[in-house]
Formats: C-alpha cells, structure tokens, sequence
RNA sequence: GCCCCCGUAGCCCAAUCGGUAGAGGCAGGUCCCUUAAAAGGAUCACAGUACGGGUUCGAAUCCCGUCGGGGGUACCA
C-alpha cells in the first residue's frame, strides 16, 4: 500500500510548497528593503521620482484576539494596489502602525495586574507576525505606534500647538495665542469685560484666553458614564443615550474637563467636502453630523428681559402662540412669577431624573407654565412662557418660539396645554394633518402674506434686521469636542496647573511627559445606573508623579500635573504625517517630506486639490468620529503654517466587511461552525439539526477563522487571492471556507502550465502565441489595468483565470514565453510570492515588485472584424459579421441583406433602423 | 418618522455610456484518465434580473409605486 504523500508530484503547487516559497520570498523582501520608499530627505532619504503614491489603512487597534479572517480584507487591498503602483514605476508609501491606546489594554490589566504596555506590545507582536505571513509590502521602517514616548511626544506638541492658538474669525483661520495677546495689549482689540490687558492678574489673563483658545478647559455638561468611569465624547455616545462601547447609560454632568474648539472650523469642515474624492455616504454623514441649518435669532421681549430663540423658520412668526425654554435655561428663575416656582422646581427635578432613554422612548409633551408672557415683535401679541424638556439647552439658544401650526412638536405641546394654533402656510389642497410643514404661500402674516416659503423668509429677515428685533443666522449641531478621559492608557496632557489652577503649558524641551507607573490602572468604576458619582482617574492615585517641582521661568514653584488622559481618538488625528518622517527627532514631520507625499498636487488633482493621503481605506465605522477629528487638526496645523495641505486623506474608500454564519442548536447555544454539516438545505451537528445566523465573526459565536489556518492549509497568495476574489471591495460578503479551493486550483493550474510538476522543470517555449491568443492576451492586459487601477480586483482575477484557461486549453505541451511572463506579471500585485517564484524560474534576476508591468499592444485590441447581433422590433433574430471598419450604411445594409432578417422584413420598408456601431443593429418593423 | 444604499442562476458575483443577460469561482450532472478514489482534463445544465407599472427602437441599468434586506440619524426648533 502507497501512502499519499508517494503518489503527490514532487512540484505541485501544494500548500507546502507554498509555504516555503511564500516563506523564503519574505526573507527574501526584508533583506533587501523591497518595500523601502526613499523621501526627498532626512533619515529615509534616497532618489525619488516625481510620482509617487501614498497608500493608506486605517491602522488597527491591536486586541488581544488577533486577526480573523475579515481584518485582512483592506490590508490585502490596499497591498494589491500599491503592489500595481509600484510595479508601474511609482514610489509608494504603505506601512502600517498600531492604534494602541485603549480601554481592553486597560481592562486586561485591571483583572490581571500586567501593565497595558506589556499586553499591547504582546498583542503588537501577534499582530505583526500575521501581517507579515501574508506578505504586505510594507515599508517596516516606517511602523509606528501611538504609545510609544517618540511618537506621542508629538501627539502632546500638536495638543500643545492647539492650546497655544485661537480662531480669528474674521480671517477664517486658527492663529498663535500669542498674537492674540499683542492685540489685547496693544488696544487693537477690546479685551472682553472692558479691563486694561496689562492690569489682569495671571490668573484673570488666562480665563480670558480660554474663552479663545483651541484647546480649552470648560466646566459644561458633559456625557458621564459610571460604568465604564470616565465622560465621553458626543461621538461615542449612542442615539439612545449609551456608551458606544461596552453600552452603559450615559448621564449629564457638570464637570471641568478639556475641550477642543471644532465648531470653529464647522463651515470649513462643511464646504471642504466638495473637495474630496470620498464616498458620498461619509460625506452625507459628516453633513449631517456638522448639522448646518440657516435661520434666524429673534427676541422677545418680557419685562426687561429678552428670550433669544433661533428659528429656521423666521416665515412663521406671525403664527408663534407660546414660548418654551429649556429648563435649565438661565432666564427662566429671573422671569418666572412667584406662584409658579414650586411648579418649576418639581418639573426641572422630574426632568433631570429622566435619563435620555427616558426621553427616546416617552416623547409625550410635557411641560409648566412659568407664569411669564413675552411679546411677539412682529405683532406685539402677549404669548406664555414654558419650561419643557422638548427643548434642549444644548441646540440653538436653548428657547424656542412654538409655532404649532407648521411644527409637529409645537402642535403636539399645543393641543395637550390647550394653546391657540395658527396656520401661517396655506396647507395643500386636499391636507389632512396637523401641523404643515410643506410649502405654500403666507397666509395670516401681515405683510408676508401670499409669499411663498423662501421669499417670506428673506423678507421677514430684512424685517427683524431693519426693526433691531433679530438677525439671519447660520446654527451648526456639531459641539466642541471633549477631549479628557479619566483612563490610565492615554496620553498624559502636556501641561501643569498652578496653585490658582491655571493651566500651564509646558514647554516642547519636556516632552514627552511619560506615562508613570501604577498599581492600579483601574479608574474607578461604578453602578452603571447611578448618575451622582465623580470620576476618579487612576493617575490621581500616582501622587509622586502628580505633585511636581519645576521652574517655568519665574523660579522653582509647586506644580500639579493633570491627572485625565486624552481620548484614543488623539494618537490617530495625525499618524499619516509621521508615517511620512517615523524618525525624524527635531520637527515631528520635516517640510520638504510632508509636501512630497501629502502636498497638494494641483497639476494633476485639479486647482481645488487639498492634498492628503492617495488612498485611505478602512471601515464606515469612522465616518463621524476619526475621520472628523483627524480633519480638524489638520486645518489647525495647516493654520500655523505647519503643513501645505489642509486635508489628510484626499481618497477614502470604504472596504466591506466579511461577514460569517453562526450555528445555534435547539437549546440557543452556539456550536462550532466548522463541524456544522449541510444536507438539502437543512443544517445539523452531531446529527442535531441547528438554525443558521448570519453576522460578525467572534469567539463567542464559535465561528471564527483565522487568516493562519487559511495561510497553513492553502498559502497566503491562494489566501489573498481568494479574498480579492469574493466580490468588489466595498461590499459585504459571508466567508465560505470551501469557496477557497477554487482559488488554490487556478493557482495549481497556473503553476502547472508554467513548471513540470514532477520535475520541476519550466515548461515554457519559444513557441510564438497564435494571434488569437496575443489578442486575448493583450485585452487581458488591458483590462486587468483598468480593473486594478479602480479596485476592482474581483474581476482582475477572473479575466487572469480566464487567460490561463485559454493557455491550459491551447498550449498543452508548454506555454508561449509572452504569455507565461505577461500572466505571471498580473497576478503579482495579487499573489506577490508564486509571482516571484515563477518569475525566477522565468530565468529574472532579482524582485517583480518594481515591474515591469505588462503593457497592451493597441495593435492586439483592435478587432478586424465585428459580429452584430441583429434585432428586430427588440428581439435577436440573427448576426451578420462585418468589417470593422464599416460604416453605418455598410453595416445597415449587411443586416437588412441576412437571409432570415430578410425573410422577416419581407420586401416591406422597415420603420427605423438603429445603427449602433460597434454594438448592434435594431430593425423596427 | 426622515435620509441614503442594495435585491441578477442553489450560493458568491460579471455585464464600464440604456445596446446579444454570463466573465470568473463554489456546489451539481455526464464523459475521459484511474483497479478504485482523490487530483486533473473535457463537457453540460441552471436565471430573464424581487414584484407591478411607465419612458424608449431597445431597460438589470432611467422614472414612479410596492415588498424585502442593510446603514445613518432623530424632540436639532
């Protein structure tokens, strides 16, 4: 009896050969610096050439679970395209660094005692060793990761660039504090309170400043999640009012924390979209996010006092019955009657115990009558005052005037509290609903009436302008951006607090402020549910590290440092830039290297091109959170004058996700999905049938699998190929392990058309191609360009399997040399290591990754002759093969000639005859 | 509720400007090779494009409506 091995050829292309290919070509590429890419100077410097390509993935966050097979998706696509790239003679930038700041760290060493770092670092290394294991041609000299103190010593710079400037908004751009205080010292501008500059104390200077500044503290509400001991940003916090991650409840809480100006940059975050090559949906998303609304503020007057509102429908004032503040709102105490202050207290106490779910889930109107009356300025009408939680003081000014017969909302609060409504829009014939929101003309509107929306809303705006009673606004959604966490695995704040508790920036000669070292990295966590609770940082514990003697300039003094750390989200606002210059020590990106990778290319892009990474691919997820945040610093950089370009990504692409079934068995339990087994559309385990869930990938639903099992059974290249195979890259597909098969067999059969599988010996001859097969070949060249060029890898692969068919069909002795070295070229960008293989044994000296890749003969791709399908009234009904270069009447006249179109035509003259060249010929009878 | 995207063979997907519905892969049938199986080779079948209407000489593609799936967002005045 034979065993198996015995009866396998020596030179098949098995996974074990793979392996050791797949193997040695990795050595191989790290010996010789393949993936280097030289800048223009500095450490990396070496010869560049003018057209260079900077490719990018979002990096990831390195968790202890490693990879599945889903993560590699983009990895592998945004190899594939700068493997072409780079083929094509262009210098390209692909590397990839870790986003390793985090809460799992955190919590890892909270249970286990090992400290964050040595758990990332851990991490880090699996991470590494995947990715290396499928060949991305990454430069490894560029690597980064947020926490290491060289790379986030430039993190706390920027922070402290950002600190150290303020927003003129007459010139729409950020500008150093500095010379904001000449101006205050000078007289140029009003210091605010009327004060003297030179008079201010320190302290009173400073309070001042921040109110201006980019990076500020603020005592604002904040969102405060218990359950995991730390606020959060806006972005983090879920439609219904929980934490992104972990989904705690969130609660409202006044609290100093440090904010980041954005809403400064709201119109140009805005407008800057136009000039991005990114998805329509991100770009929707980030609009809608910023939230700009035009309208109006309007006041109303009560006693002494005025209620600012905004509105987005000036055109409706006529029809305002009822004014509602916020409760919280400042005014309402100072403008409330006597007898109704038990009532507000009672209502704003209700209120505040509601938490936002609370208020997602219940939208009936409530609300108290404050006992005030304010005066429409439009028609001097006396209309009452609420309070009612509809109304929320984070949006606009925090009061509203209710017009109930064109709001929903207002008509709801209306009918409840029995209060007049009137139309101030003629509703459409026909209407049968409450309040109407569509348009029409003004009616019950003075001198508004007959108006149409638009018109009425200008008018009415010139109106308030004219009469001192308001004026035209623009109202953004987008908040500032709260930038403190109470974490331990963060990046510490570069600066210190006096014994006023001012901050004090530090100077650049500190950085970085390192991390200290605790015994426990817990922050203090408490019941999820429990809103009266303070944060408690782990680095408050740290007492060493927190009291500080330094002099910054006026003698040695006590200092305390700031115990919070900043959010994940700061380590990845700017990595591209340090991708550009990993080790540059004196600037944290030199000039000359930032301009030749991420510097605007008008010549090429267009005279709007804001320069930016070529190609940035990753997750939707990011749509709102990174991909915001990373903007903004960049404008501020872009600002000070620190970068050319004031956008980071000029492409961004959004890769789908691999998705995966799950088995659950009678009693909801999930089984392995490997061991699951179909049979007619049934699916069992263990002879036990189980139902089928489609989703994510994850441990717990026991139906991961790993790009190293797919790597040790089929070889990475098999594996990338496939994975490029699925689909198009921006959409989601399930993974089907026994799919990958067919990969490995057209790899088989192309290594098999190439070399002797019991010999090993090239079976390539000097046979010359047939001119079929060159045409063949060279519209494969051609396409398969196009398809790389524009992601579309899916249908690159199946025109190569199609060419190999062709050669495995037609050359079965041995293949053409053109073809043999044509198809090995094009499945290099895909599967860089067999392609290398073949390409040695081709009798090369040295890598493909610098090309040449395979160029199409224009003479191969124009046809001689052309076969036309002949329609009749829509419907084939025969062909007729005609001379290329025929034109219209020729091709006309063979059509109508064909012997069955004749016979249908009968002699008759048809109606119309449609021509079109190159495609076919419509006879409409 | 509002906004956006998507529905093509049993499954994953092609069809680039409105122009012959099928490139490729999985699964399946038949044949060759083989003692047999695997691997390999050859070959075949399978949908009329979720559904209903419209525009057009011609619609998977454009428009309207319905159904199904996915995503974003929501007392934002």
């Amino acid at each position: 009896m034979s065993t198996d091995a015995a009866e396998i050829p020596a030179y098949r292309y098995t996974a074990e050969l793979a392996n050791q290919i797949e193997e040695r070509w990795q050595r191989y590429w790290e010996d010789h610096g393949t993936y280097h890419a030289p800048n223009p100077v500095g450490a990396l410097k070496g010869d560049v050439p003018a057209d260079k390509l900077f490719v990018q993935d979002m990096f990831p966050y390195p968790s202890g679970a490693g990879l599945h097979v889903g993560h590699p998706l983009g990895f592998i696509g945004t190899d594939v395209f700068a493997r072409y790239h780079r083929m094509n003679g262009r210098n390209v930038l692909h590397t990839m660094g870790f986003d390793a700041f985090g809460l799992p760290a955190e919590q890892y060493a909270v249970q286990t005692g090992q400290h964050p770092r040595k758990t990332t670092e851990d991490n880090i290394n699996t991470y590494l060793r995947q990715i290396r294991r499928l060949g991305l041609g990454h430069d490894e000299r560029r690597r980064i990761s947020t926490i290491d103190p060289e790379y986030y010593k430039w993190t706390q710079w920027i922070f402290l660039q950002i600190f150290n400037s303020w927003y003129d908004a007459d010139l729409k751009r950020a500008r150093p504090i500095a010379e904001l205080i000449s101006q205050f010292e000078s007289g140029e501008r009003d210091v605010p309170g009327g004060h003297t500059w030179s008079e201010l104390s320190f302290a009173d200077q400073q309070r001042i400043l921040g109110d201006f500044r980019l990076a500020y503290m603020s005592e604002a509400p904040v969102n405060w999640c218990p359950g995991l001991g730390t606020v959060l940003a806006n972005e983090e916090v879920t439609a219904d009012g929980r934490s992104e991650r972990g989904n705690f409840p969130v609660f409202r809480k006044n609290l100093r924390q440090w904010m980041m100006r954005i809403t400064a940059y709201s119109d140009r975050l805005i407008d800057d979209l136009d000039r991005l090559d990114w998805p329509d949906k991100v770009k929707a998303m980030q609009r809608n996010w910023i939230g700009r609304s035009h309208g109006a503020r309007v006041r109303f007057a009560v006693g002494s006092e005025n209620i600012e509102v905004f509105t987005t429908r000036p055109d409706t004032l006529f029809g305002a019955t009822y004014m509602v503040l916020a409760p919280e709102h400042e005014l309402v105490d100072q403008i409330a009657t006597p007898d109704r202050v038990a009532d507000i207290a009672a209502y704003r106490r209700a209120a505040s115990l509601k938490s936002e779910l609370d208020r997602q889930e219940n939208k009936e109107k409530t609300g108290v009558f404050i006992g005030a009356y304010a005066t429409n300025p439009v028609n001097g009408k006396e209309i009452p005052v609420y309070i009612a939680d509809y109304v929320l003081m984070g949006y606009g000014t925090g009061a509203i005037m209710a017009v109930p017969g064109q709001d929903q909302r207002d008509w709801d609060f209306a009918k409840k509290f029995d209060l007049p409504i009137i139309r101030t829009v003629q509703p459409s014939e026909g209407f049968e609903g409450d309040a109407f929101t569509g348009d029409g003309p003004a009616i019950n509107s003075g001198f508004l009436d007959g108006m149409a929306i638009d018109d009425a809303k200008k008018t009415m705006i010139g109106w308030l302008e004219e009469n001192g009673h308001g004026r035209g606004t623009v109202q953004f959604k987008l908040r500032d951006w709260l930038f403190s966490r109470q974490r331990y695995w963060g990046e510490p704040f570069p600066v210190v607090y006096d014994e006023a508790g001012t901050a004090i920036a530090l100077p650049e000669s500190m950085l970085p402020i390192e991390l200290p070292d605790v015994d426990d990295y817990s922050p203090r966590t408490f019941d999820p549910e429990d809103a009266d609770t303070e944060p408690s940082p782990p680095l408050s514990r740290a007492t060493e590290w927190t009291t500080v003697e330094l002099d910054l300039g006026d003698g040695l003094k006590t200092y305390r440092r700031d115990t919070n750390t900043m959010p994940n989200w700061a380590g990845s606002c700017w990595y591209q830039l340090r991708y550009v210059d990993p080790v540059e020590t004196e600037r944290f990106v030199n000039p000359e290297n930032e301009k030749y990778w991420l510097g605007p290319r008008t010549e090429q892009h267009g005279v709007n091109d804001p320069g930016g990474v070529d190609l940035y691919i990753g997750g939707v997820e990011h749509a709102v959170l990174h991909l915001l945040y990373s903007r903004f610093w960049q404008k501020v950089l872009f600002d000070l004058g620190h970068l050319s370009g004031d956008e980071p990504y000029r492409r961004l692409f959004n890769q789908g996700y691999i998705q995966a079934y799950a088995y659950v068995d009678p009693r909801g339990v999930y089984v392995p999905a490997d061991e699951v087994v179909e049979q007619d559309g049934k699916f069992t385990y263990n002879g036990e049938e189980v139902r089928r869930e489609y989703g994510k990938m994850g441990k717990s639903l026991k139906n991961v699998v790993t790009p190293d099992e797919m790597c040790a059974r089929y070889g990475a290249d098999t594996f990338r190929f496939y994975e490029m195979s699925m689909g198009p890259m921006d959409v989601s597909r399930p993974w089907a392990t026994k799919d990958v098969v067919g990969a490995q067999r057209f790899m088989q059969r192309l290594w098999r058309n190439l070399v002797d599988e019991t010999d090993g010996s090239l079976r390539v001859t000097d046979e010359e191609a047939s001119v079929e097969a060159l045409r063949l070949l060279h519209k494969t060249i051609a396409g398969v360009h196009d398809d790389y060029a524009n992601l579309r890898y899916n249908t690159a692969g199946a025109k190569l399997i199609e060419l190999n068919n062709y050669v495995t069909k037609h050359y079965p002795a041995g293949t053409p040399r053109p073809l043999a070295e044509a198809l090995v070229l094009m499945l290099a960008p895909q599967a860089p290591h067999v392609a290398e293989e073949l390409w040695a044994k081709l009798g090369h000296e040295g890598s493909l990754a610098h090309g040449p890749f395979p160029a199409a003969d224009e003479q191969y791709l124009v046809e001689d002759t052309v076969e036309y399908p002949i329609q009749v009234n829509g419907k084939v009904r025969s062909r007729v093969v005609v001379s290329a270069s025929a034109g219209q009447d020729e091709i006309k006249a063979a059509a109508l000639a064909e012997e069955k179109i004749a016979e249908l035509v009968a002699g008759g003259e048809p109606r119309k005859v449609i021509v079109v060249p190159g495609r076919l010929v419509n006879i409409v009878l």
